[in-house]
DNA sequence: TATGAATGAGGTTTCATTCAT
DNA sequence: AATGAATGAAACCTCATTCAT
């Protein structure tokens, strides 16, 4: 939506507004099912903690789902937009470079909301959002494969599809049971770098893994992280 | 034993035909499970699933939480024998044999009740059985913990806590990838190898890695997985 | 019943053993009354406490509400049978020895099982039972009438009819009152006297009413209530 | 204030609707108890009575209980009210005066609601109320003490608190019985007479009480309490 | 006869959703 | 546009009663 804001002033506060209130029903959404759980999430909670009438929720959203759908996919949609980030700024590197960063990617994007991303895994019945949680699963094993293709000379594995699979889930599933079972190792520098290693040491044969280059793609990658935003 | 008074069972049937119900009850709930989701899961379409009355139900579970309880202590009962059954065999084996039938163990574990298993860890809620899920989690943590204490000297990782955690979130975040996103896959030979693959080749140097012995290794290890029951 | 027992050994047994079940589960009903309210009383609750199963209860009474119905009726007869004999015993005495051992006795009727009279009642529904308890109100109200009737010459209120309506309640209510708010003045000695003041003097002229003969009265009173079982 | 969250109001009405809903629920419950008794108070029947949903019933009150506890509390305040009031209008009045004023007060307060106060006293369940209607007991109790304190020189009984015990519940006995009883008899003149003379005789020693004092006094008590609202 | 498992109508309560104001 | 009162289907759970064993 491209807004011609010199034309339709009059409607800009308006829209700010509902703006607003969208974006304090998500906020006061989030909260509660961070804070209380998926079962304490009604509507009515929902309204009075965003400080706005059920009514008014139902102005914006048709349905309660749709208000965890909308959070859901927006999560989502961040974590998505981390991981190509990455994969875009670096698709050309070397798997010494790719990997690790790839791992900060993800544990960056767990980081963001963690405590809602474990509830967006546990609790999320089927039909709210369930799909659009499976559909980053499968984008993201498409982009971790795509990577795996474009060095598959050197890689060990013959199964990349297999592998591929096997990578993705093993790190999504490692930062997930952080958030739940250690918090705190998330700030840990050299956790990253044992995922990277479990990562590495499948993909490549030991003769193609010279500690020098470990080392430098390292350095240089921690270097391009610092450098994003 | 961490449960409340809320949901633990109430009374000892007595007859057996007391007992035929409560089977009753418990298949009854797994089957709506993993049709129809959590959400189906009501008192009533679980008694009349079950061929009972809700007075029935309420007979031998007192509230609707303790019949997913029941369910998954049960379920995690068996995982857990099943694990440590293994590792009690093979307590004493070298890691080469180890690896490989801890991974096939953790496959068929997943294989019992697979689509029940993704009930579970998807859509519990707070209240009702994810203690008893994650108490499992910290269980068997423990036990990879205790074989990779063993081996400590063969071992690359310096930090052998880290290495567990991340071995056992890996493998079993992977199990359960396999049973939502490709269930076939769950069948396939070569599935497990490259599991064990992924965690040889993270837990030893390249030079401990003889290809001779990890040949051997696994040979003997499917031999010893046939003989078990 | 007039039981043969000569000729009937043979069933004594049985019978025997049901007054045991009955009497079992009237005891067991009045002690949860007692103990837990009436809400309490689940008929399985009942069976429970009296050592015998719900199929039981039902064999010797047709509904729940038929054993709340024997406890009052039980508890009702035993207060008639109370207020019966003292009247019978002093139905010829002058009024100065009647009254204090009537309210003698009233009291001592609600000492029997104070905290059952007291759920009755308070907490008896319309339908079980309440009929027994104002059944005996009128009874109580037409004995007492039946003495004020035989002394109303000597008494001041003209409309005697009001005048035993007032009495019987005042000297009910309070002794109610005083299960509930005042258990320790029950075993007060000066209590009785004071509400056999309260009707003497509403009963009696002042001139009627001599010093002496009120403490002979008195005297008289005690003695013959001793005397009694 | 013994409330608990129980029974407290859920919400405060911001419309006048809301004011007439809760109106109508309470309307409805009295009605429901007074002709059907308190089983066949459902919190279905009462909303269906009121012309509301259940739904709204629960907008209001958050149980059953505290619909019946604000209906209770209603009649109790009513009730305290009345007496409060004549006590203050009286209080420096004699006891010739204040007598008769505090037994038709106490009719009067009985005449309010008598059925709906019947079904209170007999019919309520340990939780809801029970409290509300006890407490109003021990106020009007001490009251009454106070009045006798003031007294206490021209009076008879040397134990005042036995003596306010006594006579509080032989009138709200009395009255209550009447209620139940003989509704006829509330009408009648004479009956606050001889609930009067009862009190008196046996406050007062016969020579302290002559025929013109207490003459008057009727008459006196008689214009004031017509002049009162 | 005694047992206790089974029944199911009916009670309380919640909560997504609608709609008059 | 916003409010919040009102709705009612549907969930959980109890308990008087029945009946096979």
């Amino acid at each position: 939506m491209v807004q011609t804001h010199v034309t339709t002033p009059r409607k800009e506060p308006k829209q700010a507004r509902a703006r607003a209130t969208i974006e304090a029903i998500l906020a006061a959404a989030a909260q509660i099912l961070v804070q209380d759980g998926f079962e304490a999430a009604t509507t009515n909670s929902i309204a009075q903690r965003a400080g706005v009438s059920v009514g008014s929720l139902y102005q914006y959203f048709p349905s309660k789902e749709a208000v965890i759908f909308a959070l859901v996919e927006r999560h989502v949609g961040k974590m998505q937009r981390q991981l190509e980030e990455v994969i875009a700024e670096y698709g050309e590197a070397p798997l010494e470079e790719i990997v690790p960063t790839y791992v900060k990617a993800m544990l960056a994007a767990h980081r963001v909301e963690p405590r809602l991303h474990r509830v967006f895994s546990e609790q999320l019945p089927k039909l709210a959002g369930r799909d659009a949680l499976m559909r980053w699963s499968e984008d993201a094993e498409r982009v971790v494969r795509g990577v795996l293709y474009q060095h598959r000379d050197r890689l060990r594995p013959r199964d990349l599809e297999m592998a591929a699979f096997l990578l993705l889930h093993a790190v999504d599933a490692i930062t997930h049971a952080l958030v739940i079972f250690r918090p705190r190792y998330l700030e840990r520098e050299a956790l990253a770098d044992e995922i990277s290693e479990l990562i590495m040491r499948y993909l490549l044969e030991p003769e193609a893994m010279t500690n020098k280059r470990r080392a430098n793609g390292r350095k240089r990658a921690k270097r391009l992280l610092r450098a994003a935003p």
